[in-house]
DNA sequence: GTCTATATGAAGATAGAC
DNA sequence: GTCTATCTTCATATAGAC
């Protein structure tokens, strides 16, 4: 049996892949499917993949259920599709605030850009990235299995900061670069569990959490 | 539409009301009963909410479905159970670790051992407490109205040992108490996510992730 | 591109025999 | 206490009309 995540031709009017669209900005790609793949992931954010029903983002875009698979294989692509597209949001949006910093920025800067730019992605500005976070335990093995390489190539980021923090003298005594990096995906993917826009500050959140992680310059 | 999670006369054995039972070690109780909750914590841990069902817990435990119905009202009031006895177990396991503690240990051994028992209980012994941590937000309303109780007075260990921590100074600088109570739950309940017995050692995680909430000694 | 209608399966829950 | 049988509902997915 096919799961449908599996990238092959589908037809759809502009014959685009199924898997892996990057544009979140919809340079490309028929109306209709940026409009399921956004009702999706507005769904899957609250619901969780087995409460996101076929019918229910159908009826959020003003369809039926049926009419869904002209668009799409399976349900799972569509998962996979906003789960990936989430990780790739989120990379992107660290990776342009990073760039923004001149390469010579202290490293405690980069640790807070990085963080802040996480959870502005995961708690304001995308369903796909907090989507993403939420299904993937639930989601079928294939639809995991093509999320890999996503997470993989954005937790190299994380890689990347916190060695510069070693190689720099500032990460905390008696930290390893493995578990430092567990940690701070760990404290930012925990928060939408209890993040409260009207009670909390990403702004101060992000210095907060950089604060546990860098030591102050000596 | 009752949801079959409050507390209510049930045909039981023994009578006990069917929620908040506390005993994890069985010192009471039916033994069904006690070997349904600990099939549906093992399901429920591994596959969550939606994709445990109640055929599959009978399986486990040798019955078919529906003789669970006359040991539990509902599937709800099941996971409702595990919930709130794997909350109860992973307090009862810290504040049992802390005891040992003279009390004017050092605070950073206290949030170490506080962080080993809390990952201990997690990731090493107890289905219920990451069965509850991965059913939580995917309960109905009602499944997670009767967890908060339980949470609010684990979360309260942690806000005293974050307390703690500010009163003897040893606080990273620049972290607010409520932060620093959220990251290390942060830091521990995702670790599920990625922890594998072979390649992480709670001691050492345990080591390092206090390492990081506490400053050492001036 | 979207619809209606339907095939197929699986879930929670109940009734009543044993 | 557990079983079988069944009710009801709702899910993914398909077929074919429009």
């Amino acid at each position: 049996m096919s799961t449908g995540i599996n990238p092959r031709p589908m037809r759809s009017r502009t014959g685009r892949r199924a898997l892996g669209s990057v544009e979140l900005a919809g340079t490309a790609g028929s109306r209709s499917r940026r409009e399921i793949l956004d009702a999706a992931a507005r769904i899957l954010r609250s619901h969780g993949y087995h409460a996101t029903t076929l019918r229910d983002i159908a009826a959020a875009v003003g369809m039926k259920a049926g009419s869904i698979y002209y668009h799409f294989a399976s349900k799972d692509e569509i998962v996979a599709a906003v789960m990936n597209d989430g990780v790739d949001h989120v990379l992107n949006t660290v990776e342009s605030a990073l760039r923004l910093l001149p390469p010579a920025a202290d490293p405690r800067l980069k640790v807070e850009v990085a963080i802040r730019s996480h959870l502005s992605a995961l708690l304001e500005y995308s369903d796909y990235t907090s989507a993403g976070l939420k299904a993937y335990s639930d989601a079928p093995e294939a639809v995991r299995q093509a999320a890999r390489a996503h997470r993989r190539r954005y937790e190299a980021i994380w890689g990347r900061l916190v060695d510069d923090l070693m190689r720099a003298g500032r990460s905390p005594p008696g930290t390893s670069a493995q578990t430092l990096r567990l940690a701070v995906l760990g404290m930012m993917n925990w928060s939408p569990e209890w993040y409260r826009p009207t009670r909390h500050s990403i702004e101060t959140l992000a210095r907060e959490f950089a604060a546990l992680l860098v030591q102050a310059k000596a």
